[in-house]
DNA sequence: GTAAAGTAGTTTATATAATAAACCAAATTT
DNA sequence: AAATTTGGTTTATTATATAAACTACTTTAC
């Protein structure tokens, strides 16, 4: 009846940012840090989960003199999103 | 951008549960551990967590003469969840 | 030019949660 | 009546989320 939900996604903030790139080409520390309201720390942890699991690519440039840690979401992180979304319905489901 | 997620609701097993009592009148322990395939002890601790936020009612009665806990979810639990379920679209809505 | 404050993060420590393992009491089976 | 099963609870362990503290560098103000 209730499929397993992937532990990785099913986390408020993980699944935030996985939600955000799923959206777009790519999207910045500062970025995501915005639209999801966490803390750095948090964010800095949880980025580097996903990009473990290979879910997201994260590149360390700088924009102008800054810092700029650029995230995408990977194919596996897509499929992985996707998933998720669907075992979730067998809980939400009507 | 992102609504909160209920701490409470957001648990693979408690969400199962409250899932489960959705849809029913009522619901047994050994059913719903059937259902979820949750541990007993597991189980217990979690209908506990549901119970003391009143999402959920435990009556202790006995199916001839073995114990039976039955399950009931409650108006707070049904809101909680269909809150949560909205919040939720936020996260995995394309 | 240097002290103070801000930016962009990482690392470490702590609190909370999920889960399993061990246990208990009573019923059933052999 | 001993062994096993049922229906759980309690306790201990592991994992997770989060915050706090820290690092490295930049910009601003004196």
């Amino acid at each position: 009846m209730f499929r397993d939900l992937n532990p990785l996604l099913h986390s408020e903030l993980r699944l935030a940012v996985v939600s955000i790139l799923i959206g777009v080409e790519s999207a910045d520390f500062v970025f995501i840090r915005q639209q999801t309201g966490a803390t750095a720390g948090n964010l800095s942890v949880q980025l580097d989960k996903l990009a473990k699991a290979g879910y997201i690519e994260v590149e360390k440039t700088f924009r102008g003199k800054m810092p700029c840690t650029v995230c995408r979401i990977t194919a596996v992180g897509r499929d992985a999103f996707a998933e998720y979304v669907e075992a979730l319905q067998t809980y939400i489901k009507k």
